[in-house]
DNA sequence: ATTAGGG
DNA sequence: CCCTAAT
């Protein structure tokens, strides 16, 4: 799927002119202009040759695809240099112009005039409708509709008619206007007067965007003198219009009808150029609802109005994502991210072009979600919590502890996590090595002792009880976060250390098991995040641990299999045998456990005794 | 408040 | 670890 079509990746590189404005006015002429925009921003208009291609190309699309494109993307309009396919004297047809053409076919054919290695192709969007252009989208579809279902046009807007004989009067621009400075009745009328009707919006920026767009791309407006620019528009100067109009374009909104079965090859063709946007039914249900009533304009332009799309949470996060990491390193790790795709043809051809300052790409990753292959954008799954504690004792017991895939993940994303480690590292490897009690020598101790006896557990006791939990007492409080119903919970796994499964072990040998409270007052009183349920939590667990591998008589380190630290076996050991003592051994085992061990037999008989 | 046990 | 029931 993917190799099959390796041109897009490089060369399709979908400049969408952007064409906001017209609703239903979408029937008349639209005239595009191919033009190539060069690096400085200037539009060069096409040869007759380049002209001719595209032409060929419409030709093509136009049967091939009468289909809104479902392309969602941020285009420019004065990128670097490439096609722009824009509205002006290259006259097509009026059928032409109704037709969507898909930036796909062929792209092949049309060469940069120069072998610079401009790979621009195409991006031929006759209608770049706006997703919250939603009446555009209407249109669009009602006409894909009449195309393709030859279904009852009734929705030909009245205005229509007029529309399509209608031109723009531009007599009233005289020198400079600045819509920023009209009133709303002005703008009205300025709409009018660039649309050929009325409108009742009264919201000024609807307004001005809507005419800035449609002079923008008016053929006839652009035969004028005048230039639009930053919402004045003025006499054309030297320089030519380079809008930086950042916009969406989102010619899908498919309502599933009409275009159900277009998804398919157009998202083969869109499969590069994302948009996190969300396609939330909302618009396109409800937009699709209104789609066939063009009386509702005026109700229609309200909505639409109002539809001014704010950027996700997730679209934030994933911007400033990128722009950190630009910013940090340049790409530290460029191997890494090859596989995700960049939407913006100037970041990946060119990327040192200033250009770039203002051009976001949108970085999209394969999903392989359901092996749907769905893009979705891409958004780097570093961490965000705070970055588990404590871990050194994994590391140091088990230094492959770290999976290559944690590592090579860490290296290549994580820029600003792993100090926060370091530091902890260091504060643990500092306040260990001051005490003197490393877990590596505890161990050894453990091991040594092959029926840990009774003295060695005083000794170390007093060590322990004196330096125990102090690793993490350089550590901050506890972190907890509120949970839904209202409780707070500790954020994060703490890791037993051996130090402290060996206090719990002891102070169960001392102070019975159960006793948990106990325990904590007078073995744990230095580690304040260990409550006693997490006492006999992890009792419990090294219960079950010690029984699950002592029956075998298992080798020591034969604990390594298991995951994350695993408890020496002397401490196993010496945790069965106070279960046997306290007569915690689970029934079952019991029963094939006090048959081999002799010894233990009277005291869980006693101790079974005592207890029952 | 502490404990035991399930989730 | 969390939650809850039982003590």
């Amino acid at each position: 799927m993917e190799a099959s079509e390796p041109k897009f990746e490089d060369s399709a590189v979908p400049v969408t002119s952007t064409i906001r404005a017209l609703e239903k006015e979408i029937a008349h002429p639209i005239v595009y202009q191919l033009v190539r925009v060069d690096g400085d921003g200037r539009l060069v208009p096409a040869t007759q040759d380049e002209i001719m291609v595209v032409e060929d190309l419409l030709e093509d699309d136009k049967c091939e695809s009468k289909l809104v494109p479902d392309t969602r993307q941020i285009s420019e309009s004065c990128i670097t240099e490439g096609y722009l396919l824009e509205r002006n004297s290259f006259q097509v047809t009026e059928e032409k112009s109704n037709v969507l053409v898909d930036p796909v076919p062929d792209l092949g054919k049309i060469d940069a005039p120069d072998k610079t290695g401009i790979n621009f192709q195409v991006a031929v969007h006759g209608l770049a409708p706006l997703s919250e252009l939603s009446n555009v989208d209407h249109s669009v579809r009602n006409d894909v509709c009449s195309h393709s279902q030859d279904a009852p046009n009734e929705d030909t807007p009245s205005t229509s008619a007029a529309g399509s004989s209608w031109k723009p009067d531009f007599s009233k621009l005289e020198g400079k206007i600045c819509l920023d400075d009209l009133p709303v009745k002005e703008l009205q009328e300025t709409f009018k007067a660039t649309f050929g009707r009325e409108t009742s919006v009264k919201d000024k920026q609807w307004l001005k965007r809507r005419i800035t767009m449609g002079l923008t791309n008016s053929c006839d407006f652009s035969c004028t003198t005048f230039i639009i620019r930053d919402n004045v528009v003025v006499k054309k100067g030297e320089e030519q219009i380079c809008h930086r109009v950042k916009s969406r374009i989102s010619a899908d909104s498919e309502d599933g009808v009409a275009n159900s079965n277009s998804r398919g090859s157009l998202s083969n063709h869109d499969n590069k150029i994302n948009d996190d946007a969300d396609l939330s039914g909302a618009d396109v249900s409800s937009s699709a609802l209104e789609s066939c009533n063009v009386t509702k304009d005026l109700n229609s332009e309200q909505i639409t109005a109002k539809r001014a799309r704010k950027p996700t949470k997730r679209y934030i996060e994933e911007l400033s994502e990128i722009e950190s990491r630009e910013i940090s390193e340049k790409l530290a790790s460029p191997e890494k991210i090859s596989r995700y795709q960049f939407a913006c043809p100037e970041t990946h051809i060119r990327p040192t072009k200033n250009v770039r300052s203002y051009v976001r790409p949108l970085v999209t990753r394969q999903d392989s979600l359901g092996g749907s292959g769905v893009q979705i954008p891409f958004v780097s799954r570093i961490r965000r919590s705070r970055p588990r504690e404590n871990f050194m004792p994994l590391l140091k017991l088990q230094p492959s502890g770290m999976d290559m895939a944690t590592r090579q993940v860490r290296s290549a994303f994580d820029i600003s996590g792993p100090q926060e480690d370091d530091k902890r590292n260091n504060d643990l490897i500092k306040t260990s090595s001051s005490t003197g009690w490393t877990e590596q020598p505890l161990i050894a101790a453990c091991e040594k002792d092959e029926h840990y006896g009774g003295m060695k557990i005083v000794e170390l006791e007093n060590d322990v009880e004196v330096n125990d939990c102090s690793e993490d007492n350089s550590d901050d409080n506890v972190v907890t976060v509120p949970t839904q119903k209202g409780g707070m919970r500790r954020k994060h796994h703490r890791p037993w250390t051996i130090n402290e499964v060996v206090k719990l072990v002891e102070g169960v040998a001392r102070y019975g098991a159960g006793k948990w409270s106990e325990i904590k007052r007078l073995a744990f009183s230095t580690c304040p995040y260990r409550t006693s349920v997490d006492l006999k939590d992890k009792w419990r667990n090294l219960l079950k641990a010690s029984f699950v591998q002592l029956p075998a008589e298992k080798g020591i380190l034969n604990s390594r299999k298991q995951a994350s630290v695993p408890i020496p076996a002397p401490i196993l050991s010496r945790v069965r045998e106070l279960a046997d003592m306290q007569g915690q051994i689970p029934p079952v085992l019991s029963a094939c456990k006090s048959s081999g061990h002799s010894s233990s037999d009277r005291s869980v008989h006693e101790a079974r005794s005592g207890f029952l």
